[in-house]
DNA sequence: ATTAAAATACGAATCAATTCGTACTAAGAA
DNA sequence: TTCTTAGTACGAATTGATTCGTATTTTAAT
């Protein structure tokens, strides 16, 4: 049984404010994603996607009280890993040192973030001498 | 002029391959996508889509003979720069030095490329002191 | 008890990407 | 020349995600 868990880069969105907030409602959610920018998207919108997430099992939901409380059924780093495998295949074709490259060249990154992804290199470095 | 300039996962495979062989026909393309996997893409099914990426701008194409060839036309690397920036807001929020982080943690690094990483940090350092 | 507000469920419209059938055209073989 | 093959163009079906209108239900306020 393959865990077939991609969400889309709209269920996504949800998924960022459950890991950040914790358990939610569907208004809660829907008044987020509105108060970001000038996107503005229908409550039943919100409803629906979040309906079709708990289908696909991306989402749990607590209907004992009238107002659903959802949360997310799947861990942050888990499906962020799994999108970060699926977008180094397709974008670089499996090479993560050139997906590094850009990473580090391209964005900010503070002394602190540089220094821990160095150690993280020397501790790869250790375990796995050539 | 925003450079509104994003491939679709399908769009992307023809320009990997665009990318690695140089211009080809729509036949070369359509038989490299179907040498790969299982997967069975028809001719015409190849040929739309980059007929669709060439009124995107996506691709050049000489049509001088009656077999057009195409070539890409936007580089690699910018193109990747262009996705790894947006993968990274989606997936990560921004936080670069976390995706870095599942991304060597996750995925088979050589030494060389683990070394020419430490590199670029190093050379980062140096160029943005505290 | 009535009403109003807020919630869920559901079906359908829309939109973009993908897929492919079919028509048409050009080139070369017989 | 005629026929077959390989190509392009084009329109339409399909699929999945997103969007939202409407019906129904529940709750609470009057």
């Amino acid at each position: 049984m393959i865990n077939e868990k991609r969400p889309t880069d709209g269920e996504l969105e949800v998924l960022q404010i459950l890991w950040k907030n914790g358990p939610s409602t569907v208004r809660e959610i829907n008044e987020l994603l509105n108060s970001d920018k000038d996107k503005s998207i229908g409550y039943t919108t919100t409803l629906k996607i979040m309906q079709i997430m708990f289908e696909k099992g991306l989402l749990l939901r607590d209907d004992s009280q009238r107002t659903h409380i959802y949360s997310a059924a799947v861990r942050e780093g888990k499906i962020q890993s799994a999108l970060l495998d699926r977008f180094l295949n397709a974008a670089y074709k499996g090479s993560a040192s050139k997906l590094a490259m850009h990473l580090l060249g391209n964005h900010e990154t503070t002394p602190d973030e540089l220094a821990a992804i160095k150690a993280l290199i020397d501790q790869l470095e250790k375990n796995k001498p050539s």
